[in-house]
DNA sequence: CGAAAATTTGACATGACTCAACTGGAGTGG
DNA sequence: CCACTCCAGTTGAGTCATGTCAAATTTTCG
């Protein structure tokens, strides 16, 4: 099992001493995906929190009418989870699958909670992390009720050039909360200009 | 002054000591604002972390065509700041401002800082509080990307009744994404049926 | 009471969705 | 290497959702 990337993810916040290192290390457990397996499905209680290493996922809800909706994609060293249903330990509206091969580390609710408060400086860099994640999220509200589709569209291709030449546009549409169709017509629009 | 919703906030956490208490009565202002006054404004540099005790706040945006995009509402026992502005020290995009004759408790930027490093418990809280933040906002986003304008007005009725019977339909609009005139069609729509 | 703001209404324009058909590329098995 | 299928992407016609602008009306607040 390869722990470095996690290690090195977190020295990018208060970087992680020898005890702190040994604790991690007992608790995560790597687990490899093929495309179209699942991290979390519709109705599961999410129990793990996941860190990717590599490869890209997708979580996503499924309405009334079977259509997905993308909430957020995950690439490399970044976590990804349902925290509505690890917090109040209910089932999840969401799945979370991968979009490529992929490599995770993961770490049981419990054992997490466990590190947290045994070292100060878990909770620490997750605060942290949380805080970034809220604020990445506001970004991307803010950005989709003040413009239309084709200014969030080209937002998203220069804020995730590394994501979106990885993905098909229907992912993209999806993301952005548009259709398909809609969406190619717009890079039609796009590139006549 | 008086900082006891704040303790009885941090009691719904985990709860605060003397100690605790005692350091964050030496670092907690008391203001008083009334309508239409600001607690951030566009281009400042968002320096307190604003509890508010009383009252109503709009943290919003406003685009090259002046209209007002507003991302959250801030009423009793909430916290309203950039995180953006206040993280990266950088001039902010967005304003705060008092929709209501309001009360707020501010801690200083440094202050806060001071005191998450000093007590695990601050560290603690806030990391909580920091996650049930991000899970409401992914829950208004996928809200918002996966239903209509009625649906998203109705929900937002239901989801928070004490606010939106304190604030003009302009407001709500502008929380939605949608202009006023349409939110009117939609009102009118839902009561002749 | 009077001014300013909020709300409603209607006509019209644009944005975005639906459905169905078509195109073209990437496997897959023969 | 070919024939086949499958999936992503495109296109067009028609429809519904939402925006724009202007005017009339109502509400709020000083």
């Amino acid at each position: 099992m390869n722990i470095k990337p996690l290690i090195q993810y977190f020295n990018r916040y208060l970087p992680l001493n020898k005890a702190e290192i040994t604790a991690l290390e007992k608790v995560v457990t790597e687990k490899h995906l093929k495309r179209k397996q699942y991290i979390l499905q519709t109705n599961d209680i999410c129990n793990y929190y996941t860190f990717v290493v590599s490869g890209l996922f997708k979580m996503y809800s499924i309405d009334k009418n079977c259509a997905e909706h993308i909430i957020q994609f995950a690439c490399e060293n970044e976590w990804v989870e349902d925290l509505n249903s690890l917090h109040k330990n209910k089932p999840s509206c969401l799945c979370i699958e991968a979009i490529e091969p992929s490599v995770v580390l993961q770490i049981k609710k419990a054992d997490l909670h466990t590190l947290l408060s045994t070292f100060i400086k878990f909770e620490r860099n997750f605060r942290v992390i949380h805080e970034e994640k809220f604020m990445e999220l506001e970004n991307r509200l803010l950005q989709n009720i003040s413009f239309g589709a084709e200014e969030n569209y080209i937002h998203f291709l220069d804020q995730f050039p590394q994501i979106s030449n990885r993905i098909p546009n229907t992912l993209i549409a999806s993301y952005l909360g548009i259709t398909p169709e809609f969406l190619s017509k717009i890079r039609g629009n796009i590139t006549r200009k």
